[in-house]
DNA sequence: CTGGATCCCTATCGATACTG
DNA sequence: CAGTATCGATAGGGATCCAG
């Protein structure tokens, strides 16, 4: 078992799963989505409302596809009304994590403005 | 001027910027691409070789954009046949680096099988 | 509040054919 | 070799309305 850490050195196996990673996050919301619970948006409203410009629908679909992908939890508090929230898992959370160097990466080349 | 390397205190801009970021290689093929010619297949067809499932068209396509972002140049050699080829940019290759952390998550998280 | 169902429009995709 | 042009199919997206 052979495992590689650099780009260069990926099999195909792991250039593969890599890949599929990537664009999974990188489908349009997902990563604001993830960021804003990171953020302590729980509630489907709250993360509504954090990430701007997303609808209902496409927020209800991405938050069904990251719960299928594991990253996030969806917790139905029995409630009236009913209460939902949704946490990161923890392979989620350190998926998050693991893209902190993306951040700075951001700072070193996309400057432009700091709010 | 406030930067931040945690995503919990990501700012506004710092969040859309990231997302940009993430979205923007997770188009679909283009981290393939990327690793592709990161690991040395700097023409055209090599690339597309290397990167199975992937037309000439949206090659071209992913290229373009990954141009646009300077992530990636495109040197044109005078020769006959001219010849083309495509390197990683210097943020190219930093933000593939940025990226190694993920990979060691998809060890931790997504281990299925190795080749 | 948390979505599901529909409608409709646009972007994107893959395949094929073609060019300097 | 390194693309471009065109096309038909499909997926993704926004808006709106509705429901438990």
């Amino acid at each position: 078992m052979t495992t590689h850490t650099s780009i260069q050195h990926l099999n195909d196996d792991e250039r593969e799963r890599f890949t599929a990673t990537v664009e999974l996050i990188g489908k349009r919301w997902s990563a604001g989505i993830l960021v804003a619970i990171a953020k302590d948006a729980h509630r489907f409203s709250e993360i509504a409302n954090v990430v701007s410009g997303l609808s209902d629908r496409l927020l209800a679909q991405r938050l069904r596809e990251l719960e299928i992908a594991e990253l996030v939890v969806r917790e139905v508090i029995p409630s009236t009304p009913v209460q939902v929230r949704y946490h990161l898992t923890e392979s989620g959370a350190d998926l998050l994590r693991a893209m902190e160097p993306v951040i700075e990466w951001g700072h070193r080349w996309r400057p432009e403005r700091d709010a």
